[in-house]
DNA sequence: ATCTTTGACAAACAAGTGTTAGCTGAAAGA
DNA sequence: TCTTTCAGCTAACACTTGTTTGTCAAAGAT
């Protein structure tokens, strides 16, 4: 069944607010400092237009999240045999230039994101807690199934992905504070953990401890 | 010279302030939320009474922003011999069970930090970058000082330390959703994870590579 | 062509905001 | 003891906020 005009206008003027929502908070604003007039007027709405899209402040402060859910999930995509396939070392360049040019395209999504995750507003973090934990899922999943091919043994895969979105995220809070060339730099440490962080995992799989 | 009585009342009066600050923020709310009106009410005094103490509500904030890092920093203190000599694998025990009593205490003072970290306001997040990255030197030095105590091969210091505190708050901000039992083993994932970090620091640094 | 639905609107409400001006009374200094 | 200082107060100003009510015109349905 195809879209009526009524029902695309909507969608539209829904993706506006939105949309608008996402340049007030350009500057580095948080979601709670944000006001239902102040987004209608900077999408050009009446304040009360807004109540057609949604119940109240909360719920477009949740739909915004979801959203940047869905855009960081979908960045940090791949395809996994690749990624198992090339090794390593080269696993780690290819997960941090990822994460890179997400916070690079959707900056202010990472910020809203981080910010959130210690935010007032429980459905708010449980919401980004369960995006991170499948994010740290399928990055241990990936080790473990990389480890596995190489006939290696079975290293602790969970806190390795833990540790190094931990690290990732470290790194990309810098990042934003910074320039492009200086992001390199930080990306290029991010690299440099991971990959410690890879090697010790292998050595605590043979028995070697500190 | 004494403290004379107006003195000591006034210090008193701002510090009820700030405290007053910190119990409407203790719920999770953020620090751009919170109105000059509504702290004066909390702490029992006419609104216009604040101007006594801060020119603007960013002066409150800032105020409030630099307890907390004194506080951090204050927490994570400790005599460097005494890490040192334990030798690394009881070292991380110590260093994360610190942060997990400072955690435990000021639990309010972090949320702030970290989401402040990522705030619009520019000098709130100089602030806290430039403690936080004390907080790194300081590590990395003990990491290099303890290593060349037991005459091993410099270690990538800085970076351990980067990654290190990096791992810290990432368990850090996961613990402030759980049960206090639920912590501990969050510490104990971070325990480990550090480990893993320390000890691929230490093969690195005898040019193994992945 | 007629009737119903509905997204957008302006007006209004009660409450809250940061900030200024001016007053009061007690402490500090002479 | 007399004068100055100043933390705290009330009143007021000019906004902004979230939300409700009722109107209107265009889209959809019959």
């Amino acid at each position: 069944m195809a879209e009526t005009t009524r029902q695309r206008q909507k969608r539209q003027t829904r993706e506006r607010i939105l949309e608008a929502a996402r340049t007030l908070m350009a500057g580095g604003r948080g979601l709670d400092s944000l006001g239902l007039r102040e987004v209608a007027r900077e999408s050009g709405l009446a304040a009360t237009s807004l109540y057609n899209h949604f119940p109240d402040m909360d719920a477009l402060g949740l739909a915004l999240i979801d959203s940047c859910c869905f855009r960081l999930r979908s960045a940090m995509e791949y395809e996994r045999r690749s990624m198992i396939e090339i090794g390593p070392a080269r696993a780690v360049k290819e997960l941090v230039g990822r994460f890179v040019r997400y916070l690079n395209d959707y900056e202010n999504d990472f910020r809203l994101l981080v910010q959130q995750r210690l935010g007032s507003h429980d459905r708010y973090r449980m919401r980004i807690q369960r995006e991170l934990q499948l994010l740290v899922d399928e990055l241990a999943e990936d080790v473990r199934q990389a480890v596995a091919s190489q006939g290696r043994e079975p290293v602790p895969a969970e806190q390795e992905a833990e540790a190094a979105i931990a690290i990732m995220f470290g790194a990309g809070i810098s990042m934003l504070d910074n320039t492009v060339t200086a992001r390199r730099v930080l990306a290029d440490h991010a690299c440099l953990q991971l990959e410690m962080m890879a090697l010790g995992g292998r050595m605590m799989a043979q028995g070697t401890r500190l």
